[in-house]
DNA sequence: GCCAACGTTGGC
DNA sequence: GCCAACGTTGGC
């Protein structure tokens, strides 16, 4: 019952369009007050409303290989979700707020990195993507679920899924080793990967990407290995 | 609301 | 198998 870890993929749930909008616990709008010894008055206090970034590429992860969790495999790689009918499946068992908001931002049509990870060469292995927005993640409810959460009330569920698609492998295998190595370089000459979440947020497993890493990333496909 | 203890992620 | 990084939990 901890609450846990990466996705596992499942064929295609039911079409319900869930839209439970659940209440938010998370995001929460930054407000910024001015001084809080002008003792009452302006209420100039305007809010430097940080809009939040608007994303339109992710990267998620899975894993490839078999790994037992509460006796379960959880193994779920690329080639798992080309298996499935359609090459469609729902990403389910995300049991981290930040990596649950990112996809409630995901939008039909976006694209997303399958990422392989706690595996031999852990990378980019091919794109995917989103063809069903968020919507309840019954895994949660599931006792025998690997992910099953029981802190979670079917009144007021806490997890959320989407659908992808396979769209196509990497024309190479983009390996983490490389990505890191690029990372580096970039962040210290300047580059577009300088900030990927990849490194900056490591251990989230589902993360957006700018534009310009997107395109970056997509880039190295047709380029030799450096 | 702070923060120490604990648990997980995931590369190596 | 190790363990650093970091998110979550729960006592106060």
């Amino acid at each position: 019952m901890p609450p846990k870890k990466r996705a596992r993929v499942k064929p295609e749930q039911g079409q319900s369009a869930e839209h439970q909008d659940s209440a938010e616990e998370v995001t929460k709008v930054k407000r910024k007050t001015s001084n809080p010894k002008d003792s009452g008055k302006k209420s100039t206090n305007v809010v430097a409303q940080a809009e939040k970034p608007i994303f339109c590429h992710w990267l998620m992860k899975s894993e490839p290989e078999t790994r037992f969790e509460n006796g379960i495999d959880v193994k779920f790689g690329i080639e798992d979700l080309k298996a499935l009918p359609n090459q469609t499946g729902c990403w389910d068992g995300v049991r981290n707020y930040q990596a649950r908001n990112f996809m409630k931002d995901m939008k039909v049509g976006q694209q997303a990195f399958f990422y392989h990870s706690n595996c031999k060469e852990p990378g980019i292995a091919g794109l995917m993507k989103i063809v069903k927005e968020a919507y309840v993640d019954h895994t949660q409810f599931d006792k025998k679920d690997a992910h099953y959460d029981a802190s979670s009330k079917m009144e007021n569920p806490k997890w959320f899924m989407v659908d992808v698609q396979f769209e196509r492998m990497m024309r190479r295998y983009i390996p983490l080793s490389e990505l890191k190595k690029l990372h580096l370089q970039h962040k210290a000459k300047g580059g577009a990967l300088k900030d990927m979440a990849l490194f900056t947020r490591a251990r989230l497993s589902v993360q957006p990407l700018t534009s310009e890493e997107f395109d970056f990333v997509m880039s190295l496909e047709d380029q030799d290995p450096s």
